[in-house]
DNA sequence: TAAAATCGTTGACCTACATCAAGACTTTTA
DNA sequence: TAAAAGTCTTGATGTAGGTCAACGATTTTA
């Protein structure tokens, strides 16, 4: 269970000697259900999670009071809001699982403490960031192309996304109806 | 000229100490001119700045090989790709500056030691990191609607942003084409 | 396990925005 | 300061993707 983090760590902080009592100290195993939701706009982000096994979207609220996805997450991955978490402000972010999801999580206080405490743990977390940081711009110059671009470039990133995720909201990640994304996948195979 | 970061800082930390002269160590001042590059797709990010006076766009470049603005920048801004800085690795920005422009700007090896030196200036690095990535996914969900709607949106944020963007720019930014900002316009007025 | 809800597909029709072209105005360059 | 380049506008025309509606298949709920 806690192997999971441990290793990610040593993936993204390699050489280092990270203790895995202070792992287990620090982060506290949860259970969430599907279509259960971690985040919700205008709530202060309590806890930072780590997904050991599941999956889960980001969305947002548009003006229009639509929902449109903006990301999505598997094992691995973390979830939670920085500036909200960071700041302790409201965040805009909604977070819901679409599988029955396992997490760790840590919450606000212990993760301030271990940034504080582990070199490595910074190491780790500012990594992390940047990465957060260049996902979500990569995104954006893609969406002056093509719903058809779109999709392939999402499909060459994530070949597996489509057994996991429905296709309503691999749409909604696309800025499309999920008509107009069933319509493109037909013309696609034929 | 250094003040105009020191009070910004202040502004960012509150109630801190933050030496004078160790910012004037740090950083130097730099001139560029309208449409000079400051970072380029595929190099590495060498130099972050803060803009004293002036401003620039940040653009990418679309699997179709156009360049999509992703954002603009003004006097208090800081321009520099954390990813690339951070990790010394390629980045996928392109920021060109927009009018002649005055910088302070600090090298990848004085930023970390500055960063390790002070705890006030990490603070206010954490704090603008948190903001950015905030900023960029707040754009995200905008794309889902109109470009009426994105450009109402865009007014009522930074409402000077017509006295010092070209219309051909602030089109780029929005997904469109200028001929479509033009008429938009047009029709909003009437 | 029956009823209700959600999902993916398809058809008919509509509209926001793209593309191409051309002219008037302004800014940059030599 | 004349020529060249870029900007904004407007017109004509094309198209990607939206909306609404309906149906069978699957999943969820009671």
């Amino acid at each position: 269970m806690y192997d999971k983090l441990i290793d990610h760590i040593r993936q993204n902080v390699p050489g280092t000697s990270i203790d895995k009592q202070t792992i287990e100290e620090y982060f506290t195993p949860q259970l969430f259900e599907k279509k259960e939701h971690f985040l919700k706009q205008g709530y202060i982000c309590k806890l930072a999670g780590f997904v050991i096994e599941g999956c889960y979207r980001n969305y947002m609220i548009s003006a229009e009071g639509k929902e449109v996805n903006t990301g999505f997450g598997f094992e691995n991955w973390w979830l939670g809001d920085v500036s909200s978490f960071v700041n302790q402000t409201p965040t805009l972010i909604n977070t819901q699982f679409l599988e029955n999801t396992r997490l760790l999580t840590i919450t606000a206080k212990n993760h301030i403490d271990l940034f504080e405490k582990s070199q490595c743990f910074r190491e780790y977390t500012y990594k992390l960031r940047s990465k957060a940081t260049m996902a979500s711009v990569l995104k954006l110059s893609e969406l002056s192309e093509s719903a058809r671009t779109r999709y392939k470039v999402l499909l060459e990133k994530y070949p597996k996304i489509q057994q996991r995720v429905s296709q309503r909201q691999i749409a909604s990640f696309l800025h499309i109806t999920p008509e107009a994304l069933s319509r493109l996948r037909k013309s696609e195979i034929s």
